[in-house]
DNA sequence: CAGCAACTGTTTTTT
DNA sequence: ACAGTTGCTG
């Protein structure tokens, strides 16, 4: 069996596997005052590896026998600890062979942490184990299978924005954009759907066919899945739900992976969505017998169904939005029924005060089993609240504090910062440049979105998957090569009355009677795609992108363009040539197809690099499963969480409590609240209110360094640092906010743009600026300083300044508001 | 067909 | 604020 992808790193970092040093780093849910005793090589003689250091509840989820078995995980309770060594006892108790395992993570990244983490307690006897991502899994298994239901196995996977081009493309064909549907609301009602399992035909049947909005999305709905299967190509959704069709439209092809695999494990069972669980239903079903059993007389196959162990906590469901049924955890004793389940409640991550602070929060959630964390580790330290005057001045917040627990011995590493949207990295980002932080950006899965990226992919997709139209269609014309839409639409039109693809099509160009120059260009096209096909049947993959990139010319016009943003782009390209030679090194066996189907399923979370020394950015969903000594939990305002478009959504406001839970609990040591009074939003500022989930963590768990009470209308005027300091014990024992009101106060209404946006609009660059130590300068926010030391070269020169009133800053002199005096 | 200026809507979260 | 698109001109 070939290994797994997912055993490998993304390849947006392409090196080995990284494993933090105990108590270091980004761990993964593990119980980390655990952790020194986990593994068997550590263990007195005698002790059983399986079982040793586990409390009762653990014990009993790792030991338990029998067809289902659900556990309760509360956050940080040690659940993949509990996971790896119940696979691991399976194993060294010969109850099942490696290949017999199948276990399903929620993002690739925590597939290779458990999958390391099994081998570390069997010694490397996990080969031919199935830890995936559900996305990987049915990759697999749809690239086996594929051939069963009319498509190929060299298929390619569309991605989200690869869905909207095409139903975009589909919604002008019909002019669909006068009923007001937009790509974006068709792609998002059709994912839903396919969560469902809901086909064309199905929908159709139900659908108000008189609502002519209805029969067009319809219409829309029928032609992007004739266009998919065209291009022999599987959006994210079809993974799932195509395996599903197969396992159930093939019921031989089920057996054969019923019969495999014998051990079923799924973390993060609360996010579920309907077509997931569908499909380990299809899994842990009891084979069907085959024909031919009949013929020889066998009856039966009398292979009982898969076991099947489900860990969850539905307080951390977080993913209602794409579908995640959160009736799958609780509704699980009834779905198997003789289910045994077992509850872990007590935390070995996080401070009691922490827990204490989530317990409230989560508390309010009706409609749930209580259930309270626990540790047995102490209070801690109180949670720190602040409340900025804007979103930069929450973020100068967050990176003065960062610096201070860096120089108290804390590695960046150790500390992230949250967030509820994308478009709240801005500011974070901005004063963390100009203060020297280093730091990093989850997910945002930005490299890939790049314009130049995707150009550099249609070509690789172009060349495995000559069905795929889009693809070919994206790079027709990049880099410009004189073939404009019309000439595109005669080559679509030509294959379209001849029978033939697109890609055919190009290979006829000579047919088309079009101009010299137009004809040409195709042909040199057509011709490198094929030379290029030829080099992957048989070369590495870098050389087929080198081969694409330069004999295409779209490197070369990068680099002679006169914008100065393609020289970056040109760059860009060069990193993904460095990106599949990783990838090469690291799979020596790897196909073009394996590369590309490995960066289709990269998660946001997947690109965490344990050793880089950075803080880490993330929004709090990406933060799910993760866990860091400080935890800094940012724009904790209404309308930013709970988000204002949770508002009308039933369920909303709780889904949105349970983010904030979530938050809350990544945090082993260290908790830090922040809010902004105004935030920046659409280029314009608005006025901010505390969010209401603040009023529900207990006054007594906060020290509000500057609380929502405190910051008045005048604010604007003094800076941040001037009155923030050394002030504390604001908590009036009832509500959770300082300055005497049990709720939090109205806010003032300043004047919309009373405080303009004084970071961003300061384009500069002080590069030439040369600073030497006791040199006076003047910052525009933090006042007069005297510079005490530079250090860094060039563009990364850094100076180390005692301001006056603000005490002591880091700044990048490069970009730093400075001037000196 | 390419290049430029003006104009739009967009931001909730993600495999 | 910004990117992506439309529409005009050469």
């Amino acid at each position: 069996m070939v290994q797994p992808s997912e055993s490998s790193p993304s390849a947006n970092e392409p090196a080995v596997v990284r494993i933090a040093p105990p108590g270091t780093g980004p761990g993964f849910e593990s119980g980390s005052s655990q952790r020194s005793v986990q593994f068997g090589h550590d263990l007195p003689a005698g002790e059983d590896p399986t079982t040793h250091g586990l409390n009762p509840q653990q014990l009993e989820a790792v030991t338990y026998r029998g067809p289902a078995l659900l556990i309760v995980a509360g956050a940080g309770s040690g659940k993949t600890r509990v996971l790896t060594q119940r696979i691991a006892g399976l194993i060294r108790g010969r109850e099942a062979w490696p290949s017999q395992i199948l276990a399903i993570t929620f993002t690739n990244k925590a597939a290779a942490e458990m999958r390391e983490r099994v081998e570390e307690q069997l010694g490397g006897a996990a080969e031919g184990m199935w830890i995936s991502t559900f996305h990987s899994a049915c990759v697999r298994i749809l690239r086996r299978e594929a051939e069963h239901f009319g498509f190929k196995k060299n298929f390619t996977i569309y991605d989200s924005s690869d869905t909207k081009v095409l139903i975009k493309r589909l919604i002008k064909e019909l002019q669909a954009d006068v009923l007001g549907l937009t790509p974006g609301n068709v792609a998002s009602k059709i994912s839903k759907l396919k969560n469902e399992l809901t086909d064309v035909d199905a929908y159709a049947r139900d659908a108000n066919m008189s609502d002519p909005t209805e029969r067009m999305f319809v219409e829309l709905f029928r032609r992007y899945t004739r266009e998919l299967a065209r291009a022999n190509s599987f959006d994210f959704d079809d993974l799932i739900g195509q395996t599903v069709y197969l396992f159930r439209a093939f019921p031989h092809v089920a057996a054969a992976y019923q019969k495999r695999f014998r051990h079923i494990l799924v973390d993060e069972y609360q996010d579920t969505n309907h077509a997931q669980y569908s499909l380990i239903r299809e899994l842990t079903r009891a084979p069907q017998p085959e024909p031919d059993d009949y013929l020889l007389g066998a009856g039966p196959t009398g292979i009982e169904a898969a076991s099947l162990t489900v860990v969850g906590d539905s307080d951390q469901s977080i993913y209602a939005f794409r579908g995640a049924d959160i009736r799958n955890i609780t509704e699980f004793e009834r779905d198997f029924p003789g289910a045994k389940v077992v509850l872990l409640e007590q935390n070995y991550r996080s401070t009691q005060n922490i827990l204490s602070a989530a317990n409230a929060v989560i508390s309010n959630n009706f409609d749930r089993k209580d259930k309270k964390l626990w540790s047995a580790d102490g209070a801690g330290e109180k949670i720190i609240g602040f409340t900025g005057y804007s979103g930069h001045d929450e973020a100068q917040f967050v990176a003065d504090e960062i610096e201070k627990l860096h120089s108290e011995g804390m590695s960046y590493s150790d500390m992230a910062v949250f967030y509820r949207t994308n478009a709240q990295t801005r500011a974070l980002e901005e004063i963390f440049i100009r203060s020297a932080l280093p730091y990093r950006v989850m997910g945002g899965t930005k490299f890939y979105d790049r314009a130049e990226i995707r150009d550099s992919f249609g070509y690789l997709v172009s060349v495995v998957n000559p069905d795929d139209q889009l693809a070919l269609r994206r790079i027709l014309n990049t880099p410009k090569r004189g073939i404009g839409p019309a000439t595109e639409t005669q080559l679509a039109t030509f294959a379209e009355t001849n029978g033939l693809t697109f890609r055919d099509a190009m290979r006829n160009v000579e047919g088309l009677g079009l101009g010299p120059k137009v004809t040409g260009s195709i042909r040199a096209l057509s011709d490198l795609l094929d030379e290029a096909a030829e080099l992957a049947d048989t070369g590495v993959v870098a050389d087929v992108l080198t081969l694409l990139v330069t004999r295409s010319g779209l490197l070369e016009t990068l680099r002679n363009s006169r914008d100065p943003q393609d020289e970056a782009r040109a760059e860009n390209i060069e990193e993904l040539q460095a990106v599949t030679k990783e990838f090469e090194k690291n799979n020596p066996d790897g196909t073009l197809i394996d590369f590309l189907t490995e960066v289709s399923l990269v998660a946001a979370a997947d690109d965490l690099d344990d050793t880089s020394g950075t803080v880490s950015l993330m929004t709090l969903h990406t933060a799910k499963g993760l866990e860091y000594e400080a935890v800094f939990l940012t724009g904790i305002e209404e309308d930013l969480l709970p988000h204002k478009m949770s508002a009308n959504e039933p369920g909303g406001p709780a889904e949105e409590r349970r983010l904030f839970y979530v938050g809350i609990t990544r945090a082993r040591k260290r908790l830090f609240l922040s809010l902004a009074m105004t935030r920046a939003q659409f280029g314009e500022t608005a006025v901010a209110m505390p969010s209401r989930y603040l009023q529900e963590i207990p006054a007594e768990l906060i020290e509000w360094r500057q609380s929502p009470g405190m910051v008045n209308s005048r604010g604007g005027q003094q800076s941040r640092a001037l009155n923030s300091t050394g002030r504390r014990g604001f908590s009036n024992g009832r509500g959770g906010y300082g300055g005497g009101s049990d709720q939090p106060p109205a806010l003032p209404r300043p004047e919309k743009k009373a405080w303009p946006n004084q970071v961003t609009n300061q384009v500069r660059d002080n590069s030439t600026l040369e600073l030497v130590p006791g040199d006076r300068i003047t910052h525009v926010d933090f006042g007069e300083g005297r510079v005490q030391q530079v250090t860094g070269e060039g563009a990364k020169r850094i100076a180390h300044v005692i301001f006056d009133a603000a005490g002591p800053k880091k700044l990048l002199i490069k970009i730093a508001p400075i001037e000196k005096i």
